[in-house]
DNA sequence: CCTTGCCTTGACGCCGACGTCAAGGATTAC
DNA sequence: GTAATCCTTGACGTCGGCGTCAAGGCAAGG
């Protein structure tokens, strides 16, 4: 099998199967012409570190896995390792989940704040200003800042 | 006030400010000299951006609060383009952790399967292979995969 | 006068995971 | 024979939010 066509089997692309090798995991055979040929265990491969990617783990958290499997282990988490990376991994998506509920919980604070004071300026209230609506473009073209490109 | 001065007192750099000049938000007046000129509502400019960065809003979404401020009102969330923001931001927010919060189902439930399987060959288990420990740098210096810096 | 310390603009670097283009070799299809 | 399709390496672009020089201007103290 040649790169186009584990990258399609994969539902992915020969760049980033190349990049893939670039970094180590996923090392290719060449045939005689210099193509790279691939088997079915390289498809696990793929699909092990795509699962992974799913979750969130960046490339560099899935070579564990990657070299478990290469080791000619069953699956990728059948080593101690890839067992310390899930564990450190919980680790993160607890403090991670945390923080966002507590933003989620100040944001609405602050929401339900504001929507407060402007229903009590509004009804009766004195003069009735703050025409910046959410669809309004207001100036027209957009001012002069467009250095730092 | 100067760069330099207001940079201190909103504890961030100069760096920062000219950012967000060259991006539209916090406009400066010049000195004669051509230094930026600022003053006590700028620093509460950038208090509010800073605020919203930490919230996780990237800096385009700090803008209706920062034109709120500018246009005079008293708070950066005094005006319905801001509160649009707030919205679409809780939004945000709960999809994402219902998205993590299924991650880490996922992951956990994984560990533990792997950890099962682990334990099931381990005791009385035939072979005691898998050599790949956590903290096992295996490969002495690293392979040649060095393209692609 | 000279140094120090602020300020100015301009421009490149960084990080991660690739996308995209370029130039050219190999193979296959007609 | 030649066109179409695959493959190769190399290298630059992307996105956000700045960090980090570099080269030079302006003001004040000793």
């Amino acid at each position: 099998m040649r790169i186009g066509e584990l990258a399609e089997r994969a539902g992915t692309t020969t760049r980033t199967l190349r990049y893939y090798e670039s970094r180590g995991l996923l090392p290719a055979r060449r045939a005689e012409n210099g193509y790279r040929t691939y088997d079915e265990g390289d498809l696990r491969l793929i699909q092990q570190i795509r699962t992974l990617q799913d979750f969130g783990f960046d490339l560099e958290e899935t070579r564990p896995f990657v070299d478990c499997l290469r080791a000619g282990h069953p699956a990728g988490d059948s080593c101690p390792a890839s067992l310390a990376v899930y564990r450190r991994k919980l680790g993160e998506l607890d403090a991670l989940i945390g923080q966002l509920q507590s933003v989620r919980t100040e944001v609405g604070a602050q929401l339900a704040r504001a929507e407060l004071e402007a229903s009590a300026e509004l009804p009766g209230g004195p003069e009735p200003r703050c025409e910046l609506g959410p669809t309004a473009p207001q100036s027209p073209v957009g001012p002069n800042w467009e250095d730092e490109r």
